[in-house]
DNA sequence: CATGATTGCTGACTTTAGTCAGGTATCGCC
DNA sequence: GGCGATACCTGACTAAAGTCAGCAATCATG
């Protein structure tokens, strides 16, 4: 842990989300109670299902309820039933209700614009920059990286957009199955996804077999989250977890079309091999030791 | 105001805020109400007069009073009288109190870790970086200039600083008593502060004399935000009010060592005049036309 | 030493937030 | 058409947060 470091973040997040973050309530606070401007704020104009508010607010199914019927007696909301499901209902903002949401909106707009204000151009423009930044970088490290079995909702998500982009990316296009896949758990080998904020944004797999290198499979970061390191951090995690599994070396193929996965590969120490399997879409060969890597 | 830079200012507000916020109080949850840790918190090490420590945490007498018996039931915290005023209290961390305080600045210090630790030591710098720009420039935006009685204590304060440090920069001292100021008051003249969270920053003054220009005088900017541009915004708001005054043009004068003052004029405009008074202090005399100014 | 201001304390309240244990309507499915 | 699961609602509760008015001690000042 690093001092001078950790003291900066303690000293942002301070000022900052105090400072910010006061503001930032502040802009809902009307005459209502904030927990209803909230609720308000995110039925959006475009309304919500009751269940997708549950699950963004984490709120109580009965404290929400009960929400939800002060808005209706404020005459700001309906609760109508969706089309589809008879039990899922939608809430639905009405005229006034889309009126004090636009006040809202203006409200917030007023307080991002306040701290704009006193600035210099020149200012504004190293903050907006400033903040992009700190935005991204909180974002790539609320990634998380853990195992997970290949048949997982979470998994297969990512397999489909491997995929589904393998197909889009390859010359000769692409074609298999996912579930051709051969069971990636151990103790045969193994699969890690990364998540941000219970959404799937990247994969990686590890297959062993007696007497050969472990190869790396399967290895795939979603492009909303491409270039936040998130591709290194599962190599090196697969890498770990090869080595921690008694493996010397790793080793894994591409396909030339996968110019960013190839640059990772070299930039993390893999040299190139020559042919070790038949995969007819690889044209590339790499491999790396991990012996001793903790 | 520019739709594009509201934007990230708002989704920097509701991510950043939302995350490192929540994770921020989340360090002070234990096993008794926020408001009680906050408190703890507050105090800190040092110990801290009851009325600080109301007006920093924002809270209504009764209630704090309330808090700060809780916290002495929990065998956490003193309330004892202080030395020169005996309505005075001021509130002290007991043993357990100070082994309480040192939990929760190690448990800031994880949280803080934790969101550098997953990050490559490349983006960790961009991050410290980058927090630093946004805290320092959300500092500058903080600061507001209005006018004030040159004999309010904030101007007193500016004027002290201001007075200290000219004696201290200038190779032949100098010397001169606050109270000799002439008034600063329209319609004479008038002063400016600059104002941080209630600590005055900077300052600065006009002098109108019938048929010559408007004076600019007592340019001031404490050193904890010099570099924040706000010397820039005191002289703009000075030339924009000479200008509301009638004044053609703005004149000054100042002391060879001043460099960064000089500067300044130079980049806003201004252009060196031949000597205009007969301050035994002044090596150099500028001016602008501010006629126009809105 | 009388007076008004300041400082903090106490009692009596209200509102907000949040939890938990049922209950009812609906759906998918055999 | 019966069954378990799902999605939401209602009633009954607790704890925390916050407000307000009045009171007692202390201070500065004439």
């Amino acid at each position: 842990m690093d001092r001078q470091r950790v003291d900066v973040v303690r000293h942002f997040s301070r000022t900052v989300t105090q400072r910010v973050g006061a503001l930032d309530d502040s802009f809902l606070a009307r005459d209502r109670p904030l927990a209803q401007s909230r609720l308000l704020w995110e039925i959006g104009l475009a309304g919500a299902e009751v269940a997708v508010l549950r699950t963004r607010l984490d709120l109580d199914a009965g404290y929400l309820s009960r929400l939800l019927r002060a808005l209706e007696g404020a005459g700001l909301v309906t609760v109508g039933s969706a089309d589809g499901d008879g039990r899922v209902r939608t809430a639905r903002l009405t005229e006034a209700g889309r009126a004090e949401w636009h006040l809202l909106d203006r409200r917030s707009d007023e307080l991002a614009w306040s701290m704009l204000a006193p600035l210099s151009d020149g200012q504004r423009d190293r903050l907006i920059a400033a903040m992009s930044e700190v935005q991204r970088l909180l974002m790539a490290s609320l990634v998380t990286i853990d195992t997970c079995p290949p048949g997982d909702a979470r998994a297969r998500t990512c397999l489909r957009a491997y995929l589904g982009e393998l197909n889009e990316r390859f010359e000769t296009g692409f074609d298999l199955d996912i579930d051709d896949e051969p069971d990636l758990v151990p103790p045969a080998g193994l699969f890690l996804v990364a998540t941000l904020n219970t959404e799937a944004v990247g994969c990686g797999a590890l297959r062993f077999s007696a007497g050969e290198p472990a190869e790396i499979k399967r290895l795939w970061v979603s492009r909303s989250v491409r270039g936040l390191g998130v591709g290194r951090r599962l190599l090196g995690e697969l890498e770990r977890r090869a080595a921690a599994a008694g493996a010397d070396t790793v080793r894994l193929d591409t396909n030339g079309s996968l110019t960013e996965a190839i640059q990772l590969y070299r930039s993390a120490g893999y040299h190139e091999i020559p042919r070790y399997n038949t995969n007819p879409y690889a044209h590339h060969w790499f491999a790396k030791r991990v012996a001793g890597l903790s």
